[in-house]
DNA sequence: CTCATGTCGATACACTGTATTTCTCCAATA
DNA sequence: TATTGGAGAAATACAGTGTATCGACATGAG
C-alpha cells in the first residue's frame, strides 16, 4: 500500500476539547438562536458524531453554562477604571453589548447562577469596585441590585427587539407594530396612561434609556454607600 | 337501538377553551416546570388529542404567552393603594410572589412582551400609580427601571433556589453548596472580594434582600419625580 | 503477534412540535 | 327520508431532539 492510497491521517478523528464545542456551539446560536443549537448540529460542524461530545459535558445544559462563562470573558474590560460608578457602569454596559452581539444571552441571563472562571470574575470584578466604600452587607446588596436591574432591562430590551423585528421593521411603535391588537386594546379607553404613554412618549432609544435607568440605580447606591462610611 | 345501548354522549368530544388548556398547562408547569409541559400532556390531561389544541393555540409559545398572561391576573391587587410608592411596591411584590408560585414564571419573565388583557392591565397600573407625578417620559423610564429591577431580582432568586435545591438542602451558603468548586476556586485568591463578601457577607434572606434593592431604586425614582415637577 | 482497553460511532429509544391525511358524525338539501 | 356536503376530531406521519447502550476498531502493553 502506497502514500497514495493510504488516507493522509488513517481513521484518525478530529481533535476535540471544549473550547471548540463552545466556539461551534455559539457560532450555531449568534446565527440561529438558542433554539438552532442542537448537540447533533454542534458535532456535526466540528466532524464528529453526537455522542463524543459528552466527554466533554454531560448534558445540554452545561453546554449552555459554558457558552455563557465564554461570552462573560467579554464582558471583563481590559483595565478596571478608579471610580467605583464608573466601573459598573461599564460592566453593565459591556454586558449589554455582549447581549447584543449574542441574543441569545438575553435567553440565558440571569437563568442560572455563573460559577464558570469568568462569571467569577466578572462578579469580581462588580464586587472589588466597591470593595472598601462600605460594609460587605452594603456592597453585596448594591452589586445585586445593579445587576439585577440590567439583567432585567437587557432581556426587555432584547424581547421587544425582537417582537419589532418579528411584527415588521417598526421602530418602538408598539400599537401599530405589534398589529391591531395593541391599538383596538388602547381604543376601549380601559388603558389611559398606557395609551398616554403610547401617544404622547418620545421614542427614546434602547441605549439612552438604558443608560438612563442605569444611572438611576447607580446614583441609589451611591446615596447608600456614602451612608454608612461617615 | 334503545337507550341501554346508547353511549351516554354518542361520541361527543369534551368541550375545549383556552381557559381549559391554559389551566391544564400551568398545572402541569406547577409541577414539574416549564420542561413538563408538552401539547400531547396538556391535551392527555384534557382527554383530547394533541392536534386538537391547534384549534386555540397556532404554536406551543402562544400557550406561554396566555399562561403568562393568566399569572399576571393574580398580580393585580384588589385596589390601588394611593401611594404611588406603595402601588409600585406591591405590585414587585406580588410579581415575586406569583414567581414563588409559579417558578416556571421566572424562566418567562421579561422574555416577551406581555401584551394580553392582564399583562397590559398590570403596565397600566403601574403607569396609572405615578401619572401626573412626572412628565411622560419620566414615568415611562421609572415604570421600566423598577420592572427591570425586580425582573432580573426574581430571576437571580428562583435561580439561585434551583440551585440550593439541587446541591442538596444548603441554604445560601454558595461554597459549600455548589460542591468543592467555589471554594477551590475562592481559595485560589484570584477573588478576594468575592472571597470576603462570602465568608463575610451575612445570609439575609431572600425576601428582605429584595425589599431593600426595591427600596433603593425607588428612592432613585423619588428623586427624580420631584425635580421635574418643582 | 496477541490481547486487553478505552474511545468513537452507529444504533436505538422515547419524546417533542407540528403537517397532513383519514374518518366520523351532524345538518342541510333533494 | 335518503343523500351528500362539510366541519371538526383523530390518527398517522415526519423530522428532529437529548441521551443510553452497544458493537467495532485502533492503539497500547505483554
Amino acid at each position: 500500500m502506497t502514500v497514495w492510497d493510504r488516507p493522509e491521517q488513517p481513521n484518525r478523528p478530529v481533535p476535540l476539547d471544549r473550547e471548540r464545542i463552545v466556539a461551534a456551539a455559539i457560532a450555531l446560536a449568534d446565527e440561529g438562536g438558542l433554539e438552532a443549537v442542537s448537540l447533533r448540529k454542534v458535532a456535526a460542524r466540528l466532524n464528529a458524531g453526537p455522542m463524543r461530545l459528552y466527554g466533554f459535558i454531560s448534558t445540554k445544559e452545561e453546554l449552555f453554562d459554558l457558552m455563557v462563562d465564554e461570552v462573560q470573558a467579554e464582558i471583563l474590560p481590559e483595565e478596571q477604571p478608579g471610580d467605583w460608578r464608573e466601573a459598573l457602569r461599564v460592566l453593565a454596559h459591556r454586558t449589554r453589548q455582549a447581549a447584543l452581539r449574542h441574543e441569545w444571552l438575553a435567553d440565558l441571563l440571569g437563568g442560572r447562577p455563573t460559577l464558570g472562571p469568568n462569571g467569577l470574575a466578572v462578579t469580581e470584578a462588580k464586587l472589588a469596585a466597591l470593595d472598601g466604600l462600605a460594609d460587605v452587607d452594603t456592597v453585596m446588596r448594591a452589586v445585586e441590585t445593579v445587576s439585577a436591574y440590567f439583567t432585567g432591562a437587557i432581556r426587555r430590551e432584547i424581547a421587544n427587539l425582537r417582537a419589532e423585528r418579528a411584527t415588521g421593521l417598526s421602530k418602538r411603535d408598539w400599537q401599530r407594530a405589534s398589529g391591531p391588537h395593541v391599538t383596538r386594546m388602547l381604543a376601549t379607553g380601559r388603558f389611559p396612561a398606557l395609551a398616554k404613554a403610547v401617544y404622547d412618549g418620545t421614542d427614546v432609544d434602547a441605549e439612552e434609556s438604558f443608560a438612563t435607568g442605569l444611572d438611576w440605580v447607580l446614583d441609589a447606591v451611591a446615596a447608600k454607600l456614602t451612608r454608612p462610611l461617615a
